[in-house]
RNA sequence: GGCCCCAUCGUCUAGCCCGGCCUAGGACACAAGGUUUUCAUCCUUGCGACAGGGGUUCGAAUCCCCUUGGGGUCACCA
């Protein structure tokens, strides 16, 4: 009978939550949901110099946003509280005394210019960079009593042999402990490293499988030789691929954004963004794109994960986030526009709320040419703009004037719209008939339309034209076709 | 540099573990065409890859070795 699965997220509160980040949780949750298992968050706060609660509260915020929701941790608590590795120190006092006693680990009193001066040595001759565990040949007396007297770290003695562990996504992996250097557990201040602290309470939350990047696959050896030490059970492993930069480095900001907030913050649907994660480095299967997160965590396997790095293509995120958006329901749609549109300052949620037939219409319209939820901004800004002198897109204002008749033409329809709406105002009534009347002048639908278009928007795309009549009003957009009439000439 | 990891279209990937169904499938991007009042959406088509070299085998993208290329990591950070 095997154990029950338990996996964690383990962020360190040092900055926002990176989209790397977010899919290792995102992948650990899925694996523990679709397993019955349970999943943890801990906030590996040991570095105090870097750790802060404004990052903290944002990357659980980050989290609960993209939909994950954890059995145990910091702020819902559980059985092996607490879940910040600061408080939990005592406990790794506990088990550094333990090794400590047991002679796995020993005081090392190295300066640190002796260990820079040995490591510059190495360099020079070409050698492996390690500590090379002069303090490890002390007698016990003598640590003793220069304990007393001198400052020191406590270092783990890496035993002969070599270090086997399982790895979901690489398999099998040796590591030669000659290569795995007497690493620090305790630092000369008292406080345990990362290394040190990890195992121990992976061990005390009963931690099954540990799935993270890939940078931290060297760090394993180290670790597993610890829960050898305590003789605890070893968990199985999955080191995920990198998420690389379009320069084929590991992700960072000097190609792109990192932040889940940044993405959030652009207007980026969360669905679009979970789904977009779970392709850097697994499909569900070979033809499928998009799925749900009920899918993902159906069929999420930590086996099927890529062993190889995923540059993050943009064009294809872009290209998800529409497609989510298109499907979107028109309500929720309009919800998750409107925050963008008020940030702007085009409206107010009141005055949103005071229109909604007309909001839900022009997302309703525009939504096909969305591909975050901020781009409506844009996409509507002509609707506030001044009915006078409206900026002309260069392309739509040569493309109109390449009419001979333009000036007449918008003319004409100026006096016929204003006849045609005494009767008030029907998009689709007035779009047919306008349709005959043209015929029956016997032009060519676009020796209108174009330049119309650009009088109403000041635009050469976007949506059907009377449409746009009706979001601005007959009054209004008979001032901008008037005006366009007269620059036009 | 040491150690470790990786290698299918430009990009994300399916296939690889358990060789034949692969004249290598899908998606993004790109190109062409169609629909449309324009843009966009949508539809159709096209372009496009098993890094190279050796083995093993009747047969290799799939197994083995080497080379090359890329990446990660070498803290009293996590």
């Amino acid at each position: 009978m095997n154990s029950p699965i338990r996996v964690r997220f383990a962020p360190s509160p040092t900055g926002k939550l990176h989209v790397g980040g977010a899919r290792t949780a995102l992948f650990n949750w899925a694996y523990a949901r679709g397993r019955g298992g349970k999943f943890l968050l801990r906030i590996e706060d040991t570095d105090p110099e870097r750790s802060t609660k404004e990052f903290e509260t944002a990357i659980l915020e980050g989290l609960r946003w993209l939909g994950i929701d954890w059995d145990e941790g910091p702020d819902v608590g559980g059985p092996h509280a607490p879940y910040h590795q600061r408080l939990r120190i005592e406990r790794h006092r506990e088990y550094a005394q333990k090794l400590f006693g047991m002679g796995r680990a020993y005081r090392c009193f190295c300066s640190r210019e002796r260990l820079e001066e040995l490591s510059k040595r190495q360099e020079a001759a070409k050698e492996r960079l390690a500590y090379d565990g002069l303090c490890r040949r002390l007698s016990k007396e003598e640590s003793e009593r220069r304990a007393a007297v001198e400052p020191f770290v406590v270092r783990f003695a890496v035993p002969a042999g070599e270090t086997r562990f399982l790895d979901h996504v690489r398999g099998e992996c040796v590591f030669q402990n000659a290569e795995v250097e007497d690493w620090v557990m305790v630092r000369s201040d008292g406080n345990p490293t990362y290394n040190f602290v990890v195992v121990c309470d992976d061990i005390d939350m009963e931690i099954t499988h540990v799935f993270r990047g890939e940078e931290h696959l060297v760090n394993t050896p180290k670790q597993v030789l610890l829960y050898k030490a305590f003789e605890a059970k070893v968990p199985e492993f999955g080191h995920l691929p990198l998420m690389l930069g379009t320069d084929k480095k590991k992700l960072s900001k000097r190609t792109g954004d990192t932040a889940l907030q940044d993405y959030r913050d652009k207007g980026y649907p969360k669905a679009a963004i979970v789904n977009f994660l779970c392709l850097q480095g697994w499909s569900i299967d070979g033809e499928r794109v998009v799925f749900s997160v009920d899918e993902l965590v159906q069929r999420f396997d930590i086996k099927d994960v890529q062993k190889a790095g995923a540059i993050f293509d943009l064009d294809k995120f872009v290209w998800l986030a529409g497609e989510y958006i298109r499907h979107e329901p028109l309500e929720a749609l309009a919800v998750n526009c409107a925050p963008f549109v008020v940030q702007a300052g085009l409206m107010t949620s009141e005055q949103i709320g005071a229109r909604v037939e007309w909001w839900l219409s022009i997302v309703g319209a525009e939504r096909e040419r969305l591909r975050t939820y901020a781009d409506l901004v844009g996409r509507m800004q002509y609707l506030f703009a001044p009915d006078e002198n409206l900026a002309f897109d260069a392309a739509g204002e040569a493309a109109a004037r390449k009419h001979e008749n333009r000036v007449a033409t918008l003319s004409a329809f100026h006096g016929w719209l204003a006849e045609r709406a005494k009767s008030g105002y029907d998009p689709a009534k007035v779009r047919d008939e306008a349709k005959q009347w043209v015929a029956a002048q016997g032009w060519k639908i676009p020796q209108l339309f174009q330049p119309l278009r650009l009088a109403l928007s000041g635009q050469m795309g976007g949506p059907d034209v009377f449409d746009m009549i009706g979001w601005l009003g007959v009054e209004r957009s008979l001032a901008r076709i008037a005006d366009a009439a007269r620059r036009l000439a």
